[in-house]
DNA sequence: ATGGTCGGTGTCCGA
């Protein structure tokens, strides 16, 4: 069965409610997973994602901080929400599939701005969460597992994943703590870079731009923070990866832009 | 050149 699957941090899903219509009309993923969506359950947008064709949602949310959700085509056999580090934080959902395909998606923590494990917390709050994910994932592991992890994991762990490893190796998103940290949540499950495995490792690719630069287009320093990541069982069945560049000119339009991965 | 810009529990905080 085939199965197409985006990841997009929508940084308020309430006020690009109107991006994200455009979004899944002009590519019609199977299944879409947002991130930072900014809403408490009870101000998230369910009927405007069902009127636009996604009758399957599980979401979890704060008020105005994180929030997760997939917003889906196929109906899910199961629904489950997970907390880490002992936080009440949204970060984490997901869906078993009726062929028991699991989609999980993640907002790993920003991390602040300073890379040191002892001068900030939110630093070390980023590391703890991803011990925590590959202990979990480490536990679960079996050769059968059809898995998909997707989300905006804010690390670029390539150096074709950054406009400039230089500049970047001490900047919060690309330090090698925090590359290694992310290779050993990739093998407690051999995850498959679903992206990387389209595109090899050499082209340099993007789905962040900042905000703060006068003209996001010329300047072009990017990063790859979202990922989709999918179990060896699952990995035959990549055929196709794109990420949606065009979607960061749109009127005012989030910072990540979505990733999208379709398998036969 | 250490700024800059977003969104929302808004006049600060997190990104």
């Amino acid at each position: 069965m085939a199965l197409s699957i985006a990841t997009w941090n929508i940084n308020s899903v309430r006020l690009r409610i109107g991006l994200v219509e455009r979004f899944l009309g002009e590519n019609a993923p199977d299944i879409l997973c947002l991130q930072e969506t900014k809403a408490m359950l009870d101000v998230f947008p369910f009927d405007a994602l069902k009127s636009f064709g996604y009758k399957h949602i599980h979401a979890a949310g704060m008020k105005g901080y994180n929030g997760v959700a997939i917003v889906s085509k196929k109906p899910f056999a199961r629904t489950d929400v997970k907390h880490w580090c002992g936080k009440e934080d949204a970060r984490h959902v997901w869906v078993t599939l009726k062929d028991g395909v699991e989609v999980h998606n993640f907002y790993v923590p920003a991390g602040g701005d300073i890379p040191d494990l002892k001068q900030n917390e939110k630093f070390a709050h980023k590391l703890r969460f991803l011990d925590e994910v590959t202990t979990w994932f480490a536990a679960r592991k079996a050769a059968a597992n059809k898995f998909v992890l997707v989300g905006d994991l804010n690390i670029a762990p390539l150096e074709t994943d950054v406009w400039s490893h230089k500049a970047l190796v001490n900047v919060v998103s690309h330090t090698p703590i925090e590359v290694e940290r992310l290779a050993r949540m990739q093998r407690s499950h051999d995850w498959v870079d679903a992206v990387r495995q389209v595109f090899g490792d050499d082209k340099t690719l993007y789905s962040w731009w900042s905000y703060r630069a006068a003209d996001w287009d010329a300047a072009d320093k990017g990063r790859r923070l979202d990922h989709v990541w999918v179990t060896p069982a699952l990995a035959p069945r990549v055929r196709d990866a794109a990420i949606l560049r065009e979607a960061r000119g749109w009127q005012q339009t989030s910072d990540h832009v979505p990733v999208v991965v379709r398998l036969k």
